[in-house]
DNA sequence: CTAAGTGCAAAACTTTTGCAGGCGA
DNA sequence: TCGCCTGCAAAAGTTTTGCACTTAG
């Protein structure tokens, strides 16, 4: 915690208490990724009165920081992980929504040949299907 | 086009002038992957009155007859192509926003053993970065 | 003729923005 | 104190839905 409040500080950012509280969601999370909403939610279990607009403009700010990285698995929301673990990409379970992390990552089996003349900045790839328990 | 309209046929689908003007911005369109926007622009160019409905509503039917496949690029809009092509996936420019396909599928290139128990439906992967041209 | 399909309007859902007041440093 | 932040409310953008009317087969 301490690390990241620093990091918003040495950005002559604010420490809120609303910063903190997300921040403290991330970091307490069994679930690795969540969407504003789950983070909205969580907070305002605890302590309500939190707005979703301060967790918009939040999340915004601490991904261009470069604490959190946004996940798209296509059904038009954003999700968010804290951005502390090793790279790694998702197998997302169509039927119960669960997901598991794979560090496969193809951009190490890419011939430079494939993206010449391009500068890369970020990738996504996502498997989509049935998981184990699903198929019981 | 006849090979469309016979697949709509053979499950007892209309073949309505909306549904022929859709698969026809498909089959003209130089770009291969359209929003649902964009298909509706495309077709009131030529002839005005057809409902964004509409669209929505045969983009999707024609997704579970297989005809077209949907793409998201992570800006919270459905992209969808004709799938006829062959299996592809895509660079996207970050700055002007043109893609190009590329033949690497990363699941070539993965072990059983990364997805074991686990039935792969789809999947995606996309890059992001600047294309050649942006990086003048 | 009749079920399938369409257009209209309204709503749902996620995300963004303007503004006035509040609070951290 | 001062400027960054927040909450409220409203709006923007994409997609979905209810309903009554139209149309393909």
């Amino acid at each position: 915690m301490d690390y990241y409040i620093n990091k918003l500080q040495a950005k002559g950012l604010k420490i809120t208490s609303q910063r903190q509280e997300i921040l403290r969601v991330f970091l307490e999370s069994s679930n690795h990724h969540l969407s504003a909403e789950e983070v909205h939610g969580k907070i305002t279990e605890k302590y309500p009165g939190m707005s979703l607009d301060t967790v918009y403009r939040n999340l915004s700010l601490l991904l261009n920081l470069g604490i959190l990285t946004e996940l798209n698995f296509g059904d038009r929301k954003s999700l968010f992980e804290l951005n502390n673990t090793e790279h790694h990409h998702h197998l997302i379970c169509t039927k119960c929504g669960s997901s598991q992390e794979i560090n496969f990552c193809p951009l190490k089996f890419m011939d430079s040949q494939q993206v010449e003349n391009f500068k890369i900045e970020k990738h996504s790839f996502e498997i989509f299907g049935i998981c184990a328990n699903c198929m019981k």
